[in-house]
DNA sequence: GTCTATAGTCGGATAGAC
DNA sequence: GTCTATCCGACTATAGAC
């Protein structure tokens, strides 16, 4: 029989994230409440204070986690030296892996503005950190004469913004596979930098 | 001297308006209580009640006066036989438009989820009418042979990301005008889609 | 590590005086 | 139309038993 209470540890504190991640992403942050969370998990509200000091520290945990993530996950892709390459292996790394992670993506959008001054400047700095990725890789591209945009800061937000937009209406088993929306997003942003 | 209390029906129901949107933008909608809403308007809690039959109906209405705003300000654009022109008046509108009103196009973004399922129908049908709008200029230019997309469908999506993106970045008094921001986005949708 | 119990605050919404 | 007062429930977070 399985005893009702006892050492859990290690598998509480990831239930926790997951359970709040879940939560967070359907209902909002400010819409849940710790007693939600914790009955999702299946512990007592106060359970959860042995794993994070309070309610923003654990939204803080799930955006800072989900950014660093990204940012190891791009680090890993091949690297190369054509611009034009790279710029593909951008678009299809950003919407397979958004796609993948969508409740993290979709959380680490909306409820920035839970976040406290520190907390949320921490996370727009990885943000930007990303963008930068996309930023310098469409720079060497306007060098190399291999794309042309009029500004590559409005072309890295205007590409980011358009990949991002596919979690909004993307749904498994739909029409598409994700593998052909990549395709055909590569091709409206190949043409839309001139290449 | 201005009397403390009595009638003011015709402007406080506007600024019970203005003041949750407001609010709503800046910390989400349930995060801000009637009480802070009744706050910034001068009123007490409630008195809101007067003007609203409950919290959830006040974010429908902001939400869907200003869905109703957008379209028929687009109705209003002049019409023309030109596809290209008109993909062009499109992207502009929207742009400007978007800008004009940041704030009800963050709310009618964001807080989607807090609405019941009849109230968020609504505003899905509304959005879905809108986008139909752009699918059409699309369709009509594809069938001209002056557009040339791989699927419509996402390209409506994919442009309407992108252009509504640019909330996300813009500030007043910055490097671009709005004019030029305008320009420089119609020129990568107008690529984008192989005109 | 998890529980129960609770402190202390704040929430949405209503009743009734003016 | 607005106010004051209030009901009643829910919230975050903590204390202390086990």
């Amino acid at each position: 029989m399985a005893r009702k209470t006892g050492s859990h540890a290690e598998i509480t504190g990831p239930r926790i994230r997951a359970e709040a991640s879940r939560l967070f992403a359907r209902h909002g942050f400010a819409a849940v409440s710790m007693r939600q969370i914790a009955a999702a998990v299946g512990v007592q509200a106060g359970a959860l204070y042995l794993y994070t000091p309070d309610k923003e520290a654990l939204l803080f945990d799930l955006l800072k986690g989900h950014m660093d993530e990204l940012l190891a996950a791009w680090a890993q892709e091949p690297r190369g030296t054509d611009p034009l390459a790279a710029l593909e292996r951008f678009v299809r790394f950003h919407i397979r892996f958004n796609l993948e992670r969508a409740e993290a993506v979709f959380l680490s959008y909306m409820e920035l503005r839970n976040l406290s001054e520190p907390n949320f400047a921490v996370i727009e700095g990885l943000r930007k950190r990303y963008e930068t990725e996309l930023e310098e890789i469409l720079k060497a591209g306007q060098a190399a004469g291999a794309v042309s945009v009029p500004d590559t800061k409005l072309a890295t937000m205007a590409i980011i913004a358009m990949l991002t937009g596919v979690n909004t209406w993307y749904r498994e088993g739909g029409r598409l596979s994700r593998a052909t929306v990549e395709t055909i997003y590569w091709d409206m942003v190949r043409k839309a930098v001139g290449a």
